[in-house]
DNA sequence: CGGCAAGATTACAAAGCTGTCAGGTTGCAA
DNA sequence: TTGCAACCTGACAGCTTTGTAATCTTGCCG
């Protein structure tokens, strides 16, 4: 099983390659776009993760590439942290999820795993679930505990967020970045009160808490023992 | 490949029977909720189709029953024509679509013929298409000719309906009963309303228009020749 | 060609959603 | 313990969504 990984700053690359290699994939690093295109169309490649800005061919003209070839493996792709637009585009034609730069290496390995995951299953997900809670992505329902809950769409986006990346903590950035589209903003508190609105709903009335904060970092969706 | 019905209500029953045979289905009918139950889980049926109001355990019980046996055979229920609950409960035990009695047998046949298409193919559907219209469920996101559209919930879900059901021209009450929970009251347009602001967003700025009036019957999406 | 009923269109208002803001709490470090 | 920064909370306002209602248009039948 290997890892194609199409990046052109050595610098980045490198690290990528150091650390998936440390974790235990097999990855080949590739800076020119023209031959990355190459290798992925022609190489039997569990994962690809594409940078944007690439000489000879973006990110984008591979992707492209890749699935007007009829390919269907999964995508990561690395954006630049205030390319929103990228982001977008990415996802538009068929980028399976992104990363923005800089991006802590623990974020990498979870999506990289997350994504290796589902591509060898085939199918998409179409539920999330932790504890007693779960989300059905093709209905666009919530339950707790057999019981209906209705949420609203930025509560339903934040949610789903949470649920995705369950037991990692999500800086507000993060958050900001992913349900909002814009660069996390210091003064502003939307996140606390979607948050607190999203308590209300999913927690207030449970005894065991899901969502914790965690005090200058973020927060997390998990499982706390009482 | 066999679908067990079961229904007591012996005209229903037949209707049912009968119609699904002449369509080239084997069909096998029980009476009995107990017995149904049995039959439901012993058989290696395509498809069961229940009836709600049963004698000895009711559609519900089955369902859930069949479900919590691990089995994933497509459930068609039938459900009285005011009872809303029924239709929620179903779904929300694990039944893959519903039908409100009376219905028209051309309605039936549809839904039959769609959930084994499904069964067979194993995975839930999570695109829905028509032309250079597309929508996305898992994303909740639609573009036509590659341009993204924006829809409201109701929007959304019309447009879901509309396109699950392509082709056939489906009346104002059936419309009312899947996007509104309600029993058409014809002293209301929400629906003339609610396809307006639908064409806005996704036909009027196109030449091709996908959503047509049929003069005392309904609306149907499909494509028209120019 | 009228007349009428079905549907389209527009305007409006109520309800819901979402962000801002102004305090109030809490946890941490000096 | 005290002070501060981080976070929580409730209220509010602007905007969007969604239903109602009034008016206009269209197709159909006599």
């Amino acid at each position: 099983m290997k890892i194609l990984i199409v990046e052109d700053q050595p610098k980045t690359g490198h690290y990528l390659r150091q650390g998936l290699s440390e974790a235990g994939f097999n990855t080949e690093l590739e800076a020119n776009g023209t031959t990355g295109q190459h290798l992925a169309l022609t190489g039997d490649y569990a994962l690809l993760i594409l940078d944007v800005m690439l000489p000879g061919r973006s990110g984008w003209q591979i992707l492209q590439a890749v699935r007007s070839a009829g390919l269907e493996t999964p995508v990561l792709f690395l954006t630049a942290r205030d390319a929103v637009e990228d982001r977008v585009k990415g996802l538009e034609l068929g980028a399976d999820d992104y990363l923005v730069k800089p991006f802590a290496f623990s974020e990498l390995l979870a999506r990289v795993r997350s994504l290796l995951r589902r591509g060898s299953s085939g199918a998409q997900e179409t539920h999330l679930q932790l504890a007693d809670l779960r989300l059905d992505l093709l209905r666009r329902r919530v339950e707790r505990s057999g019981k209906r809950i209705d949420l609203t769409a930025k509560e339903f986006s934040l949610l789903e967020l949470l649920l995705r990346r369950q037991g990692e903590v999500l800086p507000k950035s993060l958050i900001a970045s992913q349900v909002w589209d814009m660069n996390f903003d210091s003064d502003t508190n939307v996140i606390e009160v979607a948050i607190r609105r999203l308590r209300l709903k999913i927690d207030d009335e449970f005894p065991d808490k899901l969502i914790h904060t965690v005090r200058g970092m973020g927060y997390v969706l998990e499982e706390r023992p009482t």
